[in-house]
DNA sequence: GTCTATAAGATGATAGAC
DNA sequence: GTCTATCATCTTATAGAC
């Protein structure tokens, strides 16, 4: 890391080697504040009191509260990319999947309680006029896509149908996992799933 | 039906023959309006107009807005009963349980909009603390119970975690056509759904 | 029982000092 | 760039007339 500038996406104000930009600091606070509640019952005073800034100093980064939560998207769309390169180095397209799989598992006990992260903001969001507009936008796009291609190495012509079923079954356990408020029902879930990806050829 | 008396849950006006009563009304305005925007983005004004009731007359019929938002889940919870009373009539375990996931076909369009009302419900109202000691609550209960039962009519042991899995395979399904606003997303994964019931032996 | 008027508080957003 | 003070509006909820 070299101390020259960097191309950011958006406006970004100088990034500080020692600690989080305020910038970014805010973003994470508005992260987690809207994973635990939802977007519209976060207010922005709990995002600044939990960011450490003051009120009035958010609109400075952002110029409205949607900004922020387009901030908050595309940090989760950061997210969900480095996580599915981190899955590259397993050998077979079965080990890249049952780790995708499990990295909900490693987080039942927080979706028993909130959702899952990605879910519940696509879920919120889906019905707001705003996002109407905005097919190909979905958090889960990129994930679908990568899906599809571990089938395709497998040899599956129906691997776009596939890679739904498999997102399905993860996103359908873990709204099941909440609502009953047990983890064990996201984790039986994707014990199934992992068995039925074996049995694809 | 005669005309006494009758007991019903909560406070509730006299039954009005010729119309629905106001508190019905709001109770149905509640719920479509929440279906559309999610409880928190939905104001007392918004359900008033659309119940042609004045604002300050909802708090004749609902003490708080909680309140109102648990009649509409009892609304919702009486019309799963009745759903699932309806497939009763289908001679077996099989033609019922397709029936079931078909009723989520039937509405794909609209679920490719608003997502599911019982999901995007369940996990809205899944974040809220007032929520959080109110497992056995779920909206999902008396469906996940009800699959259940088919699948033992089929013999199987293993019917709970069936019945689980049937049930996130639509919610994921459902959840996945509203994120990619498709609601073909749903209907192939429905497609997929009956052939696995049919695989049930 | 039904309605109007309004209180009380929260919330997104702005202006301007430092 | 950072912070304080504050506005304007919205929203829940109440009081009380009819």
């Amino acid at each position: 890391m070299t101390n020259s500038v960097r191309a950011t996406l958006g406006a970004m104000p100088n990034v500080q080697a020692r600690a989080l930009s305020k910038r970014q600091q805010l973003v994470d606070s508005a992260q987690s504040l809207i994973y635990e509640q939802g977007v519209h019952r976060t207010t922005l005073a709990e995002v600044a009191e939990r960011a450490d800034v003051p009120v009035g100093n958010v609109y400075y980064y952002f110029k409205t509260k949607d900004d922020l939560v387009d901030a908050v998207l595309e940090s989760r769309a950061a997210q969900i990319h480095e996580t599915l390169e981190g899955f590259g180095k397993r050998r077979t397209p079965q080990a890249r999947l049952k780790a995708l799989a499990h990295g909900w598992v490693e987080i039942a006990e927080t979706v028993a309680q909130f959702g899952c992260p990605l879910g519940t903001l696509s879920s919120e969001l889906g019905k707001h006029p705003d996002d109407m507009a905005a097919p190909d936008a979905s958090v889960f796009q990129p994930i679908v896509d990568w899906i599809e291609t571990q089938l395709r190495e497998l040899g599956r012509r129906d691997a776009r149908d596939l890679a739904f079923e498999l997102l399905a079954r993860i996103q359908g356990g873990a709204l099941l996992g909440q609502s009953f408020r047990d983890p064990d029902i996201l984790v039986r879930q994707t014990r199934i799933t992992n068995r039925w990806i074996d049995s694809l050829s």
